[in-house]
DNA sequence: GTCTATAACTCGATAGAC
DNA sequence: GTCTATCGAGTTATAGAC
């Protein structure tokens, strides 16, 4: 009777526990080789589990698969529009957008190119949770551009042109990452201080060239 | 005995034709799907035929991944180098760069997508064939932007960093074209007229950063 | 060369004991 | 909650007729 208490108390421990041990393995195993690459095998493996386990706590592959692409969409756009979608200045909003942005995805080398991945395999259903059209900040993006350059302070630029080269020379290296270690022959290390410099290169690049 | 020859000389014809038709459906599988997202039975269907006929022609899925991949890469690769390694001004170099690359890639518009990604799941394997470190043109890229600084074209620049800076702003929009196109509201047909026009928004805009 | 039929296998999912 | 064992659908690959 007591070992039954005991057992409780333990195993209602576990539970957060090894759901979290799950998501983190599923996190790895997803990221790295996308929804149709990645065997449920894998990941139990990954989380120090079995197979029939993983259906306890995720009833399907799908749906252990939209919990964590869900957190990873979370993690890559609501971060533009918070940092786009501020107050500041066009070059401070720049600034803080390649230092933060960078930032986050040194700590997630992965994510940039899996979420580009699955919205291309599953091109609507998934971008209409996490893209309100109507009051789109790209709109009072646009605004700001206009503004700074009745201003005098940059010159005629395109608007769209200019976030997505910001865009591209921010998130392109993350994604091309192997490609681009095997051609340089750089290593980890070597990357990281390359991606570094990013921080403050990729800025400097676009304000010298759109200032007046 | 008419018969046997009349059938030799039209199935012998029949050869070239189906493996073409076979290697363009599978471009056409592999490249929207990946290698494990890609079914035979899809890819037979593509062209017309059965699954035994595919597996007369090659003999496994590996295979027929590694023919297209390969000719993926070719088409990738050696292009940056022929544009990039010729005797052109640096300008003119970026000029040509943008415009080739991108014009090719609107023809082609899975292929980046599919050569990172296929890269990322075999890192070493592929990129050897494809990659010479020793008489790399990366080598004359450097020392070619050392000689225009020095000659005052040109600010003081990180080769490397500008060289991924052309190629993220190329490559990138055409990689994430799906979130692009929801994000912008942007149709099939206003998304080419954005790319036609970066031909030469691109190189203007880097030009504009690093000139003197 | 091309087809139909089927073997051989992989993998997601479930049953049922503890 | 966790495990072992197994089912069944879906896929790659082959056998064998034409």
């Amino acid at each position: 009777m007591l070992t039954f208490w005991l057992n409780l108390m333990v195993k209602e421990q576990n539970t957060d526990n090894t759901q979290e041990r799950i998501r983190s393995a599923a996190k790895k195993i997803f990221m790295t080789r996308g929804l149709s690459g990645a065997r449920m095998q894998d990941i139990a493996d990954e989380a120090g589990i079995n197979k029939a386990l993983l259906h306890y706590y995720f009833k399907n592959k799908e749906m252990l698969f939209e919990n964590i692409f869900l957190d990873a969409m979370q993690q890559f756009f609501p971060k533009i529009r918070e940092i786009v979608g501020g107050e500041a200045p066009l070059f401070t909003k720049i600034e803080n957008f390649c230092r933060q942005y960078i930032e986050m995805m040194m700590q997630n080398p992965y994510l940039p190119l899996f979420v580009v991945n699955e919205i291309n395999n599953n091109p609507a259903t998934f971008m209409n949770k996490f893209w309100d059209k109507e009051q789109s900040f790209l709109v009072l993006f646009v605004e700001q551009i206009e503004r700074e350059y009745q201003a005098g302070i940059i010159k005629q630029v395109s608007p769209a042109q200019l976030f997505i080269n910001m865009l591209s020379m921010c998130i392109f290296p993350f994604i091309a990452k192997p490609m681009w270690m095997t051609a340089t022959g750089m290593d980890e290390l070597q990357f990281r201080y390359f991606m570094e410099q990013r921080k403050a290169e990729v800025p400097k690049f676009i304000i010298e060239s759109i200032k007046k």
